[in-house]
RNA sequence: GCGAGGGUGGCGGAACUGGUAGACGCACUGGAUUUAGGAUCCAGCGGGAUGACCGUAGGGGUUCGAGUCCCCUCUCUCGCACCA
């Protein structure tokens, strides 16, 4: 008797198999091409979710189809095991965040086996193991001598919530990133990536990468902002020296009246010094200071400032400019000081309003004259010059070259250019992390801790304070050193890296994951690196991916590679949405994989997560399409397994009778199309088109003698294809057919171009290129055959009725369009 | 506001360089089988007054022919947003 379909029996049991014949372990082999092929590790959160089961289904299709083209791939696991739930789990529950992770990490990797994935889990890679973080501490040390690493007292994002420190990129809309909590700013001596240093190769590079989104490579190139302008010295009056502002629109540099600067400008304090105005200075720039950054930086904030007292010239116009610090000059960005013209400037426009600042208009439509007085908002479309000297009359663009030019002739200003991005602050005043390894010696300062003495291993025996800080700066053991340089007591560095730091190159520790003399066997990343193929949430856009890429190229510069950008493809797969939200606790909408893999098994949550949506897209979860996919895998284990004496014998050879033939070319059309699709990851239309040869297969049914040969081809090549999606119902059905070897080990199967010819094509009839009539006729049918048998069909006949013919479209092989009026 | 990407049956989604719109699946309808339910199998399934018509957000254009190319409008999603 036919057993049932019982994925739940059948499928651990493969598991097991391919684990004891250690299938997916891979070593490097110069004789073979090789493929490097990773999905975003995972936070080791305890269990796994339908995004991950999507972004791993997604990959391991992939490894294993290249697996069976018979490349090399590397196609490793890990775990970005360092983060905040670990303290959280910690207060909330006792227990230490070491256990805790451990214990997840143990849980999950249990349940990414039971997806059958084809990992190599000799590379597992967690990053919160010394043996990991040791390396990167290694990379701090050298940054450090470089100066890519370091140390300043800046302003920076708070967040209450999580205590600790956030970099520009981790702050969406003025919340934290993970728990959406108010930020806040506070001033503090923190540790900072020279990220900046590597601003325009950043930039550069989103055009040197043809495989990712576009998408991306637009959010990375909005976030690194970068603007060409100028910078011009507006000599201050009374004194010898200068402001320096920084300005993309030189063109309006007639029309500038007044000078802001932003409250920390070095000069604020220093020009109302002795002015009548300077307690008002003092009382404003200590409020806006401590106003919150965030709010401070919003659009809606009300554009305040005041008056200095003191006065700057302008260089094209020479009129004196009264200096005001506002509340809206960011001191980060530019000078710190904004030459202020109100009637090209929104937000000038606005401050000069308020506090009745002179208008002058610079530029303006061609055909209409702009009234300083009775303008309702800044100008700032492009125009003609006016009231700017000899420029007057120049379209504004010309103008900006001419000025620009001016300005370097004249030794006023120099072109320049500005980004928008900020070096990356690196510190988290938090337990649960890699430990910076910097000393300070009352004597000495901040020394790097001898490469000699590393790792500088994060002390478990601590246990986490109420609040959620930090243990470490109370830990005395940790804490109290002797300085390296002067042997002095002296103190640790208390707080860690930013966790991005670990997965900013954790994909080249899995090229040599064991290896203990460095970051990594140099020939092994040689031989592997760079990242073929990356997979992931699109939510990492920026942040991961940006990182990354900057800490690819710093591993550069310190010599230990010798390649510019870590991930040569990337594909941003969608979010997975069920009720037309994304599946969130919150939302109430969530389905557990753990569930999935009960019910219907570990290949029926694959091929559903593939078969619903192709990859990019957001996926659509819907529990009658699952029991649709399982319903299909019910439908080729019958298949199979009531046919298995018919295909236990064979191949026979392919018979040359009528449905024999359209089953074989239906075959190798099959072979053909989804190796096309996978190559393109349109997995969806990959699986469709694999669902209809086995509808087809069906249809063959009951076999007849002269049928076999077909079928057996059909099914034969039908289990391979099908393998990359459902790897284990298509190795047991392989194994029961007589099969001796994994799927994953035979070949991809390769098609015959002569089987999928056709001898009698549809051609399609149009009349005024509207369909009329299908015509059944032989391939190699020539223009005029086809033309003739057009013309005589009666139902093209009707629509020619007293229209004369005019014109005849060709269509080799799809249509005929007969032109008539 | 700026930038990017989308709008195709009841639903998820197909359609390579312009050439049969709606593959495949879900849901639904009818039938077979069954004591019944489930499962399975067969058939149907864009709309419509069911032979000549209309249909890919709406409007215009190019073309023998447009979901696909061009222009305008609407709408949704995402990212950035006082960056001088």
């Amino acid at each position: 008797m036919d057993q049932k379909y019982m994925p739940e029996k059948i499928e651990p049991a493969w598991q097991k198999k391919w684990e004891d014949d250690t299938l997916f372990n891979v070593t490097e082999d110069s004789t073979k091409e090789k493929f490097y092929l990773l999905e975003m590790f995972p936070y080791p959160s305890g269990k796994i979710h339908m995004g991950h089961v999507r972004n791993y289904s997604i990959g391991d299709v992939v490894a294993r189809f290249l697996r069976m083209r018979g490349l090399n791939v590397l196609h490793p696991m890990g775990w970005d095991a360092f983060g905040m739930p670990a303290e959280n789990a910690a207060i909330s529950r006792g227990v230490h965040p070491a256990k805790w992770t451990k214990e997840n990490i143990d849980a999950m990797r249990a349940q990414l086996k039971r997806m059958g994935f084809s990992y190599d889990w000799n590379r597992e890679v967690s990053t919160c193991e010394p043996e990991y973080y040791r390396w990167e501490q290694l990379v701090f040390l050298k940054m450090f001598e470089k100066g890519l690493a370091y140390k300043k007292t800046s302003s920076v994002n708070w967040c209450a919530s999580c205590q600790t420190v956030l970099a520009n990129e981790q702050v969406e809309a003025g919340k934290c990133w993970r728990c959406h909590q108010e930020v806040s700013s506070r001033e503090l001596d923190q540790w900072f990536f020279r990220i900046t240093a590597y601003a325009e190769e950043l930039l550069d590079f989103c055009k040197k990468l043809p495989g990712w989104p576009e998408r991306v490579l637009t959010m990375q190139k909005n976030w690194i902002g970068k603007s060409h302008g100028v910078e011009v010295d507006f000599p201050l009056k009374g004194r010898d020296d200068a402001i320096r502002v920084f300005t993309t629109r030189q063109d309006t540099l007639f029309g500038a009246t007044f000078m802001s600067l932003a409250p920390e400008h070095p000069l604020a304090l220093e020009l109302a010094a002795g002015m009548p105005q300077e307690e008002a200075v003092r009382t404003f720039i200590e409020k806006t200071r401590k106003q919150d950054k965030i709010i401070r930086s919003s659009e809606d904030l009300e554009k305040e400032g005041v008056f200095t007292g003191a006065y700057c010239r302008n260089p094209l116009t020479g009129w004196d400019m009264p200096i005001y610090i506002a509340n809206f000059v960011l001191m980060e960005y530019g000078t710190g000081a904004v030459m202020a013209v109100p009637t090209h400037d929104q937000r000038d426009f606005e401050f000069a309003r308020k506090y009745d600042l002179p208008l002058v208009v610079v530029i303006q439509p061609e055909d209409t004259a702009l009234d300083a007085e009775t303008l309702e908002a800044a100008y700032t479309e492009d125009g003609v010059l006016v009231n700017s000297g000899s420029f007057n009359g120049l379209p504004n663009r010309q103008a900006m070259e001419k000025i620009a030019d001016f300005l370097e002739e004249k030794k006023i200003g120099n072109r320049t250019v500005q980004y928008r991005l900020r070096d990356w602050g690196i510190s988290r005043q938090r337990y649960w992390g890699a430990p910076i390894p910097i000393i300070y010696c009352e004597d000495c300062g901040p020394v790097p801790v001898p490469e000699a003495d590393l790792p500088v291993t994060l002390p478990l025996d601590l246990q986490l304070g109420e609040g959620g800080q930090s243990p470490l700066p109370k830990s005395a053991d940790f804490l109290n050193v002797s300085c390296p340089r002067c042997g002095k007591p002296a103190v640790r560095e208390t707080d860690t890296m930013d966790t991005f730091v670990e997965s900013s190159w954790y994909y080249m520790r899995y090229a040599s994951a064991r290896y203990e003399k460095g970051l990594f066997d140099p020939e092994a990343v040689a031989y592997w690196l760079p990242v073929d193929q990356y997979i992931g949430g699109i939510e990492h856009a920026i942040l991961h991916l940006l990182y990354s890429r900057f800490y690819t190229k710093v591993l550069r510069d310190l010599g230990f590679i010798a390649f510019d950008e870590p991930f040569t493809n990337l594909l941003t797969q969608g979010m997975v949405i069920k009720d037309g939200a994304k599946m969130s606790k919150s939302k109430g909408n969530v389905v557990d994989p753990n569930y999935l893999i009960e019910k219907y098994g570990a290949d029926t949550a694959r091929l559903f997560s593939l078969f619903a949506a192709p990859p990019e897209r957001d996926l659509d979860w819907n529990d009658q399409g699952v029991e649709g996919s399982f319903r299909f895998l019910n439908r080729i284990w019958r298949l199979v397994t009531e046919n298995l004496e018919v295909l236990k014998n064979g191949p026979s050879p392919v018979n040359q009778d009528t449905p024999s033939q359209a089953l074989h070319r239906k075959t190798h059309q099959t072979i053909q199309k989804v190796t096309e699709d996978i190559k393109r990851y349109h997995f969806n239309t990959a699986i469709s088109m694999i669902m209809e040869l086995a509808n087809e297969t069906y249809a063959i049914l009951p076999l007849r003698e002269e049928t076999t040969g077909a079928f057996q081809e059909a099914v034969r090549a039908m289990l391979r294809l099908l393998s990359p999606f459902v790897p284990h119902i298509t190795d047991e059905l392989w194994y029961q057919m007589g099969g001796t070897t994994c799927l994953i080990n035979e070949s991809w199967p390769a098609f015959d171009s002569s089987a999928t010819k056709v001898e009698e094509i549809t051609l399609v009839i149009q009349v005024n290129g509207k369909l009329r009539d299908r015509l059944s006729l032989p391939v190699d049918v020539t223009e005029q055959a086809a033309t003739e048998a057009a013309q005589a069909s009666e139902k093209v006949k009707r629509y020619l009725e007293g229209k004369t013919v005019r014109k005849v479209i060709y269509v080799p092989g799809k249509l005929v369009n007969i032109v008539a009026g």
